[in-house]
DNA sequence: CGAGCGTCTGCAAACGTTTCCACTGGTTGG
DNA sequence: CCAACCAGTGGAAACGTTTGCAGACGCTCG
């Protein structure tokens, strides 16, 4: 295995001039550098990761902590991030946490304080603030995604208004019996979109004067199955049933749809549907839905923490507010005529 | 920043016996272990992964190159492997090649040359021999999973000959007039899996004494929205159309039977749809498919890498068969009455 | 009671880079 | 014409661990 000073040796250099060459910094005279590529060539050198990182103090890797890797929010986030980093010349590594709080500990305690990486995204991760200080007094950016974090950057869209706009749509289209899907249950020690949306909810509901049914507020764990199952439950219900669902996520609003064409009700002509997301899959329902551009907030997040990495000014705690697409599709449309929600 | 010089002063150690006693390697009186262990703690002492990956030459770090993150078979490997790796202490570094040739080069020859991982797990990646020789000369093992690859370990179920069953399940229902929905397309060349699915399919209704038309062998790019564009084609079709789908993917199994209920085709009743894979969504469809087990796919790949990396007897070059379940539901049935391809 | 063995310990040499510093020789400006 | 500067170079000191080696110490066994 070749290292550096073969190369030295073979391009007649010392040790010092190939390192400058071949990284590029440091005056090397174009004869210099011309020689040590060649003799790097012909040796097929590669540097050695650890003795640079060790050296430099640089990893070129960047942590990025996921509750889930499977459903589409996280893995578009994940693309994102991923596609910017290697245009950049970084590694990723990932930390799934899907498994539950033991593996959320060790990632956070053991994993991530080896100095292996120069940065840390947190994706949806809700961290105290004793954690937030801890990750920061060894790397200096931390970017979350999807949520606050207390002293560390973030990019966020506007959940809570998001939400609310989305049921104002609802209830301007003349909808009176909302039901919300609700993320809910499993991560919600960890999470805190789920809450915000819900908030955003029952906050237009209430400005409108609607009944918020704690019964059509239901948790449906952010998948299709789950909304699938929460949703043939609500419709179901011999207490009548609502003419409009607001759904936290796309994938749920899709479960709700099929939900929906089990009883033979139509979208949108007997029941409206709006989602959360931008799933590629909501052309073919042609859900109504707000965009968020998750594979963007990935690739934004990268941006931010890697010039916060090269330019020392950046290690600001900035918040970017991600601005996110309504998208009306078809999905939405005015209450039927025989429901007690119409309004003319 | 503490380093294990301030941990060896404050326990009274030397820097040797604080390594040793705090990696569980050598002997170490318990005594010295316990001082090194709270002095440790006190100062909040994490070892530099760098210094100790240098000095050992051991990383604790698993590449994984796949071809997106974002279809439901990707994503599930991905978490058994994450799962598995934190358990045993490793690091997961992705590396996702979705964005094309150029990631996928420089991936191969920039990052994973620059021995910063111990071994190389590449998910339904076709690599070329050299390519493999290159990068078996830097990382002892690598494990393929899906696909073999010429001269490393590699895990996959056997493509052609479940192809072939799941064909054949449809052939004894009483089925003559069969489709199959194939990978396809844009990672062509990358892949191996779509053409030997589609080989077994196709043998299977050779053997049978059945047609394979043309223009029912379409791709449709492993989604469901590509499935829903091709059935939606497949279907509405002038020439008549088939009693039985064979997707190649329980993603694309769903896209067409979306389609079908478009057209107001009752599945199994009308047409008879069988997947590949275990989507958890199948359950919702009622979906025949062949359970292949992703996320223990994803286990059992590291658990061979991890093995081959300790014991160093494991290096061989081992194919693991891995055993997929046929899972019968209900979107499979006898063909309609009215059928031509009804066989009493 | 001494040799021998095993456990435990510390010194110091790796590991393979980057980068500070000092030094050269040539150019520029006063 | 000399001082000051600058691009280019090489020596050598980091970076923070692991680990080979050898010594110290306490036991056991003959």
């Amino acid at each position: 295995m070749a290292g550096i000073k073969d190369v030295a040796e073979r391009a007649g250099l010392s040790i010092a001039t190939v390192s400058r060459a071949l990284s590029g910094k440091g005056p090397v005279s174009s004869r210099s550098r011309e020689r040590a590529r060649a003799a790097a060539a012909e040796l097929g050198f590669v540097p050695s990761y650890h003795a640079s990182s060790l050296a430099s103090g640089r990893n070129h890797n960047i942590g990025v902590v996921v509750p889930s890797v499977h459903r589409w929010y996280f893995s578009s986030v994940i693309e994102g991030i991923s596609a910017t980093l290697i245009d950049a010349g970084y590694d990723l590594t990932l930390y799934n946490v899907s498994e539950g709080p033991k593996h959320r500990q060790s990632v956070l305690n053991d994993f991530l304080l080896r100095k292996r990486v120069d940065g840390v995204i947190a994706v949806a991760l809700k961290l105290s603030e004793a954690e937030i200080r801890k990750l920061l007094a060894v790397h200096r950016p931390i970017v979350g995604i999807g949520g606050t974090l207390p002293g560390a950057a973030s990019i966020r869209i506007n959940d809570f208004d998001l939400a609310v706009d989305a049921t104002n749509h609802l209830i301007r289209l003349g909808h009176q019996r909302i039901a919300h899907l609700t993320g809910g249950s499993v991560y919600e020690q960890d999470f805190e979109l789920p809450g915000t949306r819900q908030r955003g909810f029952e906050r237009a509901m209430q400005d409108a004067g609607l009944a918020v049914r704690p019964d059509w507020n239901i948790p449906a764990d952010f998948t299709i199955q789950g909304a699938y199952a929460s949703a043939r439950t609500l419709l179901g219900g011999a207490a009548g049933r609502p003419t409009a669902i607001f759904a936290a996520s796309d994938e749920m609003a899709i479960g709700a749809i099929l939900a929906a064409r089990d009883f033979g009700l139509r979208v949108p002509y007997d029941l409206s549907v709006i989602g959360f997301d931008g799933h590629e899959l909501g052309e073919v329902f042609g859900l109504t839905t707000i965009d968020q551009g998750a594979r963007d907030q990935g690739s934004l997040a990268v941006r931010m923490l890697l010039s916060g990495l090269e330019g020392d000014a950046g290690s600001v705690a900035t918040e970017a507010e991600y601005p996110a697409k309504f998208l009306i599709r078809s999905s939405t449309a005015v209450p039927p005529d025989d429901s007690p929600g119409y309004r003319h």
